[in-house]
DNA sequence: CGTGGATTTGATACGGGTCAATGAGGGTGG
DNA sequence: CCACCCTCATTGACCCGTATCAAATCCACG
């Protein structure tokens, strides 16, 4: 790179980008600034909707900086929070493969930055790079994996475990007394995420209290007191 | 293909095997003789277990004919069906890029003839053929998708309509009166598949041939009399 | 320090699970 | 070919967990 190359640099910044992602993860230089040339910069403020539900994406996006939900909402309009994608995920990839609507909405649960790459150039990237096609393929055989084990009979219970153990590990900060994480989502939204209503997880999470797992400080922060016992699949 | 080939040919079988597979789909003549001196073929009767939930695979299976269930267990032995593999599905890609463990169990529910390309192989196939990454990429992202779909709160109304359904397309014969599907799995395999119990899918069942949507034949079939009742969203 | 939206708590209804009893299918041997 | 038997499927009674509706309370923000 450039000795020029000061703090603004644009291309440092995309192959800051690029870099964060495991997909491109070995790219040599050159690669990865030939790719960084065609990459596109979006920034979307909290809470603007990134994709509708029915659009048709034709790029694949990177989550630079910040969190982004994706959802899918039923007739009666109730969410069902599908992923929780943060920095170094990518999304929209179905797009890519298939002639078909995005399955879900995206929407930016905090302000955002995208580094998107536009189908043409990511196949072009397909064809020369065997290992990021692999890389790919990893990664969604590991998101097929993810959902396969969510699938089926699993108690509330568990799933509530589970949420907290995600959250702990994307979100916890070490902190005397207990690992301090600050919940992504509301209530409401966790409820989505779980696919089930809002009163239970407050009463879930009351019940986590009692029996002194984790202790809620206002509404967006959870300490978590007893980390083995989320750990401990009591039931399943 | 040479002119001595008669028909039990073991490469023409081969081939035969691999042009059933969307993902070998464009491979040309030559590569595809290539390949096919590399697949191994088992056959496999009804019932056996192809692979245990914790066993290693270190090959990509295709399914020559034959139906192939995959599916977890809880620590109380209840059944969760993941996938049915029909003719043409693969499975295995999980080992391939991930060292892990299979995370479910395969059993043959037909007699089954398989076709097997060990990891090496397949990798180097994806290296040297990136239409066929892009084949590879394209069927787990379709799994991927079928997977977002069931997940959340839909009611067990539609799940069974949905599930009627995908049997009705797979396996259903046009006949006088309605389609005639012959049910791959008992009762009790269906409620594995939905994740209920076994009485409560006979339950759905009963409403439905009271409503006269459908009607049973025996156990193992089943005439859909009211194709349209069930792709109508009633509930969701 | 008050206000409004979010959260928690309580009361009740309903869907599906479980257990138990009954009924139907389809293979086998007489 | 028919009757029998064993297994799988259906039906009924009851229970538990979560949804839903309603009310009270909390928290963040101005």
């Amino acid at each position: 790179m450039p000795l020029a190359c000061g703090p603004d640099c644009q291309l440092c910044l995309d192959k800051l980008c690029m870099q964060k992602v495991p997909i491109f993860a070995d790219l040599a230089r050159e690669d990865l600034e030939t790719i960084a040339r065609r990459i596109l910069h979006r920034s979307v403020p909290r809470g603007s909707v990134i994709l509708s539900a029915g659009d048709r994406a034709d790029a694949i996006t990177i989550v630079n900086t910040g969190k982004v939900k994706a959802s899918r909402y039923s007739e009666d309009g109730k969410e069902q929070i599908v992923y929780l994608f943060s920095e170094g995920d990518f999304f929209g990839e179905h797009g890519l493969f298939h002639d078909e609507a995005a399955p879900y909405q995206l929407e930016a649960l905090t302000d955002v930055r995208l580094c998107q790459l536009f189908r043409a150039d990511f196949q072009d990237l397909l064809k020369t790079h065997p290992n990021i096609a692999l890389q790919v393929l990893t990664a969604l055989s590991k998101r097929l994996h993810a959902l396969e084990k969510t699938l089926g009979s699993q108690s509330l219970d568990s799933r509530v475990q589970a949420l907290l153990l995600e959250f702990a590990e994307k979100y916890g900060r070490r902190q005397a007394g207990g690992l301090l994480v600050r919940l992504p989502l509301s209530r409401e939204g966790i409820a989505s995420y779980l696919g089930v209503a809002r009163e239970t997880v407050s009463r879930k999470f009351s019940q986590l209290e009692l029996d002194g797992v984790i202790r809620a400080i206002g509404h967006k922060n959870i300490q978590i007191l007893d980390l083995d016992a989320l750990k401990a699949n009591s039931k399943f």
